[in-house]
DNA sequence: CTTACACCCTGCTCGC
DNA sequence: TGCGAGCAGGGTGTAA
C-alpha cells in the first residue's frame, strides 16, 4: 500500500503512541523480513525511549534514545496495528470487533504504556535496519536517495537537471527513487494524468532544449506536489486502518482519475477518452491516450 | 552512467 | 470445484 503519502499517514498515526513511549519489550517472531533484522535488535531497542519519529520518502524513521536510529520500510504489505491490549483480552472494548488475522504479524513492539504496536507484512517485502543517526546519509538505503518531492529541492529546475538527456520514459524516471524519492506507482500515474503528460514520452523530452524548465516541466512538478498533498489530506489511498484492529478499509476511498480504471471513461472534463493500461518496467500503468499528449 | 529485467513473497481473482 | 496464470502500492542485484 504504501507510497509517500501513505507513510506519512501511518507516521502521523503512530506518533501519538510511540512518541515519548520506552519500548519495553520487543518480540520477533522470525530473523528476518526482507533482510535479517540487524544484530542485538531487541537488546538495542529494549529499554529506550523513542524521541521521534519522521519520514524520509517511504521510510519511516525512529530516532531512539541513545543515538541511533530506527529505519522501517513497508515494502508492498507492511502495515503496522495499533492496539491497547486490553483489547485483546476484553472483548466488547469495541463493540463489533473482529478477530483479526495475526498471521504474518513479523515484529511487536510493547511499549511502556498500554499500546502495543504490531508490524504485519504478508509479502515480507518490507525490512527494518537500526545504525546511528550519524551514519545515516551514507548507508546503502539512503546514499543514492533523489530529492523529497514535498522538500525545498523540488522544483521545475532541478527536475530539468534530472530529467535532461533522459531516454527512459517518464513514467520509470518519476519511479527512479535515485531521482525523486517518494513516488510509487500510483501516485506517477495520477501526477502524468493530471498534467497531461503521456508516461511512454522519455524523460528529456519534456526538458526545453534551452535548458529552461519547459511549461510542461513546471506542469508536472506543481502536479506532483498538489497530487501528493491532497493523499495526505486524505490520509493515503487504500490504506487500512492501521489504528484499529478491525479490518476495515480506511475512509479514503479511491479518488483516482486514472489508476485501476481501465476501459472506464477518462474523468477529465470534455476528454471524452478511456483509460488503457499497458505494461512499463514490468508494472502497470493507467492512462488516457487522447488527453495525455 | 543508463536502462532493462529477474527476483524476492504471499494471496487473490480470473479464465478454462 | 479445481488449477494454473497473472496480478498486486516495494527495492535490489545483475547484466547488457
Amino acid at each position: 500500500m504504501p507510497e509517500l503519502p501513505e507513510v506519512d499517514t501511518v507516521r502521523r498515526g503512530l506518533t501519538p503512541v510511540m512518541v515519548g513511549a520506552t519500548i519495553a519489550k520487543v518480540t520477533l517472531n522470525r530473523p528476518d523480513l526482507r533482510f535479517p533484522l540487524p544484530g542485538r535488535f531487541i537488546a538495542r531497542l529494549e529499554g529506550r525511549r523513542v524521541e521521534a519519529l519522521s519520514r524520509r520518502a517511504k521510510y519511516l524513521l525512529a530516532d531512539i534514545e541513545g543515538g541511533e536510529v530506527l529505519i522501517m520500510h513497508l515494502g508492498m504489505s507492511g502495515r503496522f496495528i495499533v492496539e491497547d491490549r486490553r483489547g485483546q483480552h476484553v472483548p466488547g472494548e469495541f463493540e463489533q470487533q473482529i478477530e483479526r488475522l495475526t498471521a504474518h504479524d513479523h515484529v511487536v513492539f510493547d511499549l511502556s504504556g498500554p499500546a502495543k504496536v504490531t508490524y504485519n507484512d504478508v509479502r515480507r517485502f518490507g525490512f527494518m535496519d537500526l545504525m546511528p543517526r550519524a551514519e545515516l546519509a551514507d548507508s546503502a538505503h539512503f546514499k543514492s536517495m533523489g530529492i523529497e518531492p514535498l522538500g525545498n529541492e523540488m522544483s521545475s529546475d532541478v527536475l530539468a537537471k534530472l530529467f535532461a538527456g533522459r531516454k527512459a520514459p517518464l513514467k520509470a524516471a518519476l519511479l527512479d527513487q535515485r531521482l525523486i524519492a517518494g513516488l510509487g506507482n500510483i501516485y506517477v500515474c495520477e501526477a502524468l494524468h493530471r498534467a497531461g503528460l503521456r508516461p511512454e514520452r522519455a524523460a528529456g523530452s519534456i526538458v526545453s532544449a534551452n535548458g529552461e524548465p519547459s511549461e510542461e516541466l513546471a506542469r508536472l512538478s506543481e502536479t506532483i506536489i498538489a497530487v501528493l498533498q491532497e493523499a495526505i489530506e486524505a490520509g493515503g489511498s487504500t490504506l487500512r486502518d492501521f489504528a484499529h484492529a478491525d479490518g476495515s478499509l480506511g475512509y479514503f476511498q479511491h479518488r483516482f482519475q486514472a489508476y485501476g480504471r481501465e476501459d472506464q471513461p477518462c474523468l477529465r472534463a470534455g476528454c471524452g477518452g478511456t483509460i488503457e493500461r499497458i505494461v512499463q518496467s514490468g508494472r502497470s500503468t493507467f492512462y488516457c491516450s487522447r488527453c495525455q499528449g
